[in-house]
DNA sequence: GAGTGGTCTAGACCACACG
DNA sequence: GTGTGGTCTAGACCACTCA
């Protein structure tokens, strides 16, 4: 009768599950029940489970118990015209936005910049939630010059998308420009509102919204489960005619 | 006096690195001289250093101490015409690539769909890894159909570029389709060759090459240390002239 | 061989969920 | 209250680096 390391058990549960012999939404049996099954201490066992955590295998809940977790694996177009909706939604996925925050603060140096005003200058700072299928991918951070959008916290409180505020603002047309990706741990807040270990990483997505002209009208950050999205890059359909 | 719980510390010490109080390189107290110096036992003090070491700020080696990390936190453009070397010396870095092996296998399946060739039918695998002054960055594994580019793996022992080889057949114009982004652990082989902590996230690019006519002629899949590299976005520079 | 980090164990106690 | 996961401690032993 073989013992474990950590590694191993992390290798042989985690087959369990991509396997389907686990199916998602289980139950796995307690941290004693398996320090038992696998005579190995509670303290290996907890090691390999928290490596699942943090590939997106499992979900720990303090107190509840420990449990297989779903993986939708969404793929998000990214590119001159994203959309969080019709991006959802062309493959079939409800697609819903919670507003956690609206505010108006001066902005930061980094915003003024993005968006060409001076610093300090009021703008709305707005902090919101996308779900795909009830399931929490996104979280929003985004800055709008009150100058130029005097009611964009009213109407994003009201449930009016990003899109439209613009169209209706006379900017049906606006494109992204300079997105940046990178990936980081996320602070517990953020943890909690994405509903995932706060040891698992998240892929972060800088971008600024501008008008035909190119001049800049929103900047935001999204940040993103590491393990629900994948990203697809667009630059690609418009084969060039040259 | 007082304790301290793993992520205090954590933070405690990760500030005393970004605010540049321990300078990069610099060598940090044995884990149990920290443990003596916070109260706190030894996997207290392992657990946040851990943490650390996931973020990238501390590098912990077996045998030899724990060191605080240089991070260059390099700018990395996606887009249709990515070409490693010039992208990285537009930015003032000497970019290096290391060939780890070079082999003829057959296409798997995935492969062979993406490069619309038979499945099996017999593809260069090239791994290298590619280097930013010195550091290691990425890893990448291509795929070329051996009846299309039959010198390509001698051609990339011998030091060819990619785009090098394109243009000896007569490609010097081939431009990127497909590109994906995502984040995953490491395999531990991975995270020796990338120089990391294995349980680090890495961002995955796969991507394929196509010629003008966009007919599929190489498949790769590259691997980026996250918390090096920050990824830019292409799709933007050319001002659509509708 | 001495010194470093890596793994495992055993046990105590805490924090949280749920009946 | 009971049972779950979370944290901390103390100590043994292993694996690796370097003089």
């Amino acid at each position: 009768m073989p013992k474990w390391n950590w590694a191993e058990l992390r290798d042989l549960i985690g087959n369990r599950i991509t396997s389907g012999e686990l199916a998602e939404g289980a139950r796995l049996p307690t941290e004693i029940e398996l320090s038992a099954e696998f005579q190995v201490g509670r303290h290996t066992v907890r090691r390999a489970m928290s490596a699942l955590a943090l590939d997106g295998l499992l979900s720990i809940e303090q107190g509840r118990g420990t449990f297989v977790r779903r993986t939708p694996e969404i793929r998000y177009r990214i590119g001159r015209r994203t959309r969080f909706r019709t991006n959802l939604e062309a493959q079939g996925l409800t697609a819903e936005s919670d507003l956690v925050l609206a505010e108006v603060v001066p902005a930061p140096d980094g915003v003024a910049a993005a968006l060409a005003i001076a610093p300090g200058a009021p703008v709305h700072r707005v902090v919101s939630r996308g779900r795909a299928d009830g399931t929490p991918i996104s979280l929003s951070r985004s800055f709008h010059a009150v100058a130029r959008f005097a009611d964009f916290g009213a109407l994003r409180e009201q449930g009016v998308s990003v899109s439209e505020i613009y169209r209706r603002h006379g900017q049906p047309d606006y494109v992204r420009r300079d997105t940046t990706i990178f990936a980081r741990r996320p602070d517990v807040h953020e943890a909690e509102l994405l509903d995932q270990h706060p040891d698992q990483p998240v892929m972060v997505l800088q971008k600024t919204d501008t008008d035909r002209a190119g001049t800049p009208i929103g900047h935001s950050e999204s940040i993103w489960s590491a393990h629900r999205v994948r990203f697809a890059v667009d630059s690609l359909d418009d084969t060039a005619k040259s």
